[in-house]
DNA sequence: CAATAGATCATCT
DNA sequence: GATGATCTATTGC
């Protein structure tokens, strides 16, 4: 996807986002959740106190990865949206893994079945092999990519509050593919 | 199956 | 010094 694609409401980027193809090297899988952020006004997002060292690569161009650390333990993937200067981004929740499978396997010795391979913010990075240090890479020119699937189908989206979080928890900012196996929870 | 505890540290107050 | 956009194992029904 090109910067064109990013460079929206944060809420139609994550839901377009849904069915496209996440891939950093071997690895790749089919994006089944996505949730919203949107900057100074979601008291939620991590944006919304401000331009801070963690935070500045929120305010930046779109099209980058925003790579954060939570919990002493996990890393997750978030795709900057909006033009630069306004802070949405996507945060990817989960995939349907498609190729790289064996590896994903490798990296993630607790999964026992497909679906506990990337069905989580978290899970995912660890699949994917993705860490803080692609933070602020870009997603246009890799080495973490997004496009097209080759046969895009139809599906039916699910709209439902975000998860995990404490403030603005009503907002229905959470795009799910219906009926996927692969979501989170 | 649902609920809960523990792990563990960068970031911000 | 508290907190958090989570995951996993364990306990309890």
């Amino acid at each position: 996807m090109g910067e064109e694609f990013y460079s929206r409401d944060a809420a139609l980027v994550a839901r377009e986002c849904l069915g496209k193809i996440l891939a950093h090297g071997k690895t790749a899988g089919r994006i089944v959740e996505t949730e919203a952020y949107l900057g100074t006004t979601d008291l939620a997002a991590h944006a919304s106190r401000g331009i801070t060292e963690r935070t500045k690569v929120l305010f930046g161009p779109p099209g980058r990865a925003y790579v954060y650390f939570i919990y002493g333990m996990h890393e997750c993937l978030n795709f900057v949206s909006e033009p630069e200067g306004r802070a949405g981004c996507v945060l990817i929740r989960a995939l349907q893994p498609l190729s790289g499978i064996e590896t994903m396997f490798r990296r993630r010795p607790k999964a026992r079945r497909l679906e506990d391979l990337t069905s989580g913010p978290a899970k995912l990075t660890q699949a994917l092999a993705i860490t803080r240090k692609l933070n602020g890479s870009s997603l246009i020119d890799g080495p973490i990519t997004v496009r097209r699937p080759m046969h895009e189908s139809p599906i039916e989206i699910d709209i439902t509050p975000r998860i995990g979080i404490t403030h603005c928890a009503d907002w229905p900012l959470r795009f799910v593919i219906a009926g996927s196996l692969f979501a989170s929870r």
